[in-house]
DNA sequence: CAAATTACATACGCGGCGTATGTCGATGGA
DNA sequence: TCCATCGACATACGCCGCGTATGTAATTTG
């Protein structure tokens, strides 16, 4: 009989393969991009065959999927903890967005969830991780809707649109050659947008 | 010698032929996404073959740039338009929001210009042709910040992200399975937001 | 009239994806 | 203990699609 000690083990022999997997992706992903990445190159700077990508992942957007989860995972944790540490509620949004900012001008994010992910996956919401970034942002509004912090609106609605002004700002931000200027006028900007919601 | 009614003649022939090159190219890639369209489908569609897609767009990027700046062009059209038509400057910009997220849900608009446009060929600000559609809601806002409609902003700032959050909402109201309350929701969020700029 | 150029069509090679098949260790019943 | 099974990968194969090199017919130029 197999004891759980040893099928945890196996358990987590396949979580190490598929971690490398990721991992690899992540780098490949990157700076190449989605659709000049070989699987064959990619595997094999994991130390693997595709045997083990198709057998774990079904098939190259399976293996995108899981990365962009895993992005997404670790944006949405970057994204609570900067939101618990503002003073306000409202303040905590502001911050959350900037942060959102941000980490979309990096380029292993921009490219990978921004720009590859919607474009072979489809449309965010449609994915299976739910967009863990996006329904923290959401949550967020729609606190501040419930304490009154802020007139009524469609919580889903605002951190969408809102979503979308970000990402666009870091694309502009990333492809400017003055980041540092960009980024000021991105976020000033962004703050009027963002204080319609208060005001409105 | 070659006269002039020639030489016109054969421009025009060659226009015919990347003219009908593009259009095949539009319907290939609004329906199966442009990494999944074949370039000898679409160029025998079209009565060719690769040969006069290389000769006349370089590789599949050009002609995908090609499709992408044509549609554009409609667009700014289409939105001027729109612009031109309120009662006031400031009910222009929104009626041309509106009109822009409306055609943003179109399928070809969505699929070529939206998303596989950014993921292949970078920002769309980098494009040769420097997105018209943007140039278009930058140059309306820089308008109203000159007549001191709206307070000061950096207009290029404000038309992206804007922008931004338009498509975004596009995307959104694509998926849902209750458009037209979504489109509701997403116009009525968006208000909002544009509404900061006014007050801010 | 020969040489060169244009605007395509045809032919070829290479790489990449997906799948079918093979392999090896672990498992589990008789 | 032995063999049948299964899971987790590796290997092998075929097909398709892109880019490029080459061919070709019409036209222009010297």
């Amino acid at each position: 009989m197999e004891t759980d000690w040893v099928a945890g083990r196996r358990a987590q022999m396949m979580e190490e393969t598929r971690a490398r997997l990721i991992q690899a992706a992540r780098q490949a992903f990157a700076t190449k991009g989605f659709a000049a990445s070989s699987m064959d190159d990619l595997t094999a700077a994991a130390g693997l065959t595709r045997g083990a990508l198709y057998h774990n992942f079904g098939d190259k957007k399976g293996l995108l999927q899981a990365v962009v989860d895993r992005i997404d995972a670790e944006m949405a944790a970057r994204l609570a903890v900067v939101g618990e540490r503002a003073e306000s509620p409202w303040q905590g949004l502001l911050d959350e967005y900037r942060a959102y900012i941000e980490m979309a001008v990096e380029p292993e994010i921009q490219r990978i969830v921004l720009l590859d992910g919607p474009a072979v996956l489809g449309d965010p919401s449609t994915w299976p991780s739910q967009n863990a970034c996006l329904a923290e942002t959401t949550r967020r509004i729609r606190a501040l809707v419930a304490e009154g912090a802020i007139p009524p609106v469609d919580p889903e609605a605002a951190a969408r649109l809102l979503n979308g002004a970000s990402l666009h700002a870091a694309l502009w931000v990333a492809a400017s050659d003055a980041p540092e200027a960009t980024l000021a006028k991105a976020l000033d900007a962004f703050r009027r947008l963002a204080e319609g919601l208060a005001i409105g």
